[in-house]
DNA sequence: CGCGCTCTTGAGAGCGTTCAACTTGCGTGG
DNA sequence: CCACGCAAGTTGAACGCTCTCAAGAGCGCG
């Protein structure tokens, strides 16, 4: 199905959705000023605070993106899978990173440098759109991250984002979907604004009800359309 | 200091901060294809929900941009000022706008269609190059927010949304910096993820200690340089 | 000059955090 | 191969920030 003469490069470029509809052509200028990073687990593609001099598309491996408060304490942002672009924020406007990308496993990422990026999405149009639908569908994420941090309570932000993960990550196994890479309690705390003793709580009483089941750093949910009903759950007051 | 030959409406766009360095035929095709919409005080440029058919950038008056829960409750998520694109997260992907925009007063802004804005931005490198660097300066105040609601107080989340407040549409007079337009307890509330209740108490004890004056709908900062502290601070215990 | 919307303030309750102590799981080195 | 040790997870108890509800005061517009 692909074009036999694809140099692999090409052929890998191809089949990220930043680089959809685009000509071999306009491939090969993108391909042409691409160079390849490779990080230990654990290790960082970059800092927060460092000069935002990349573009990254993440090739294999994952990463999480998470910022530091000035007391130390962390937000958990996203989990970058393969084909996903991070450090853009920082690539387009802004001097510094925001954030921090670090490994969960031994990853390796396509890199360019910024200005560079800038350049290509000067010259191509198609380029240009793709990003700022990118761009957009991440501020339509973030909002709704700011919503449910402004109305709803604990539980129901943690459902969510294990809902979120499980769609991005999840494997169908016998006992239901498993988030497919280590989650500790503190990373779920990170992601929704709690502390790892309210997270092993509420998975403590899930587990007890069935509807996970839990050990260290993974999490299998069971019966997924319970946790929709708890994520969305309109029914006023539970008449019990 | 203008080029005498502008039109006016070519002269109008040319300060937009979106259509910085464009050329005079650039600013032209995007002045040909834009149409102008008005609306009163309290009226909507669009309803979260509806199909996402226009890209805005406010003229004059002023706007906000909010959420509503299914449980019926709002977040408040943007007060746009003049120059300032919106509804611009929805033409760039989204296929329905994901926010509402009122008007806080009455107010007019330049409309093009999604997909003729997105011609535009293929057509128009520099155009695509600052659309995506506005963008990005809104992924990065969105996960600002994202980290103060999950690790900040109350208290310190609304010297924050005051003081950001008093930078975008602050007016310095004689008792200090005026927040120079309409803003409810209600709507300070929606914005820090809390109540007007706790807003109200937050207000008064700062009005007892002279940092603040404020009235129906109405806030003087007297002592923004203390609001930082309170913002920012690290001392750890203040030992009163 | 009164009606309505905004704001204030008290009292009480509860969700969630914090702290502390303990358990469990897993890798590693003796 | 077992023992040790660290990291992740659990759970109880207590505190307190913030919300909720209720009642009343104040400001402005018509």
């Amino acid at each position: 199905m692909l074009n036999s003469a694809d140099t692999p490069l090409r052929a890998a470029l191809r089949h990220v959705a930043l680089f959809a509809n685009l000509s071999d052509a306009e491939l090969d200028l993108v391909a042409a000023r691409v160079r390849e990073k490779r990080i230990e687990r654990g290790a960082f593609f970059f800092h927060q605070g460092e000069p935002a001099e990349n573009f990254h598309i993440l090739k294999s491996g994952q990463v999480r993106i998470f910022q530091t408060t000035p007391e130390g304490t962390q937000v958990l942002m996203h989990f970058i899978q393969s084909g996903q672009m991070f450090g853009a924020i920082a690539a387009f406007g802004v001097k510094e990173y925001p954030a921090s990308a670090q490994g969960d496993e031994p990853s390796s990422a396509w890199v360019w440098n910024a200005n560079t990026m800038r350049e290509l999405v000067a010259e191509i149009p198609a380029l240009a759109l793709n990003a700022l639908e990118h761009t957009a569908q991440i501020i339509q994420q973030l909002q709704e991250r700011v919503r449910e941090l402004q109305t709803e309570r604990v539980e129901r932000r943690v459902a969510r984002a294990l809902l979120r993960l499980a769609r991005q990550s999840g494997k169908r196994i016998a006992e239901g979907v498993l988030i497919d890479h280590p989650l500790s309690r503190q990373d779920l705390a990170e992601m929704t604004g709690t502390n790892l003793y309210s997270v092993s709580r509420i998975l403590s009483a899930w587990e007890k009800q069935g509807l996970v089941s839990s050990g260290r750093e993974r999490i299998i949910l069971c019966v997924p359309h319970k946790l929709v009903i708890l994520a969305e759950d309109l029914v006023p007051p539970p008449n019990k």
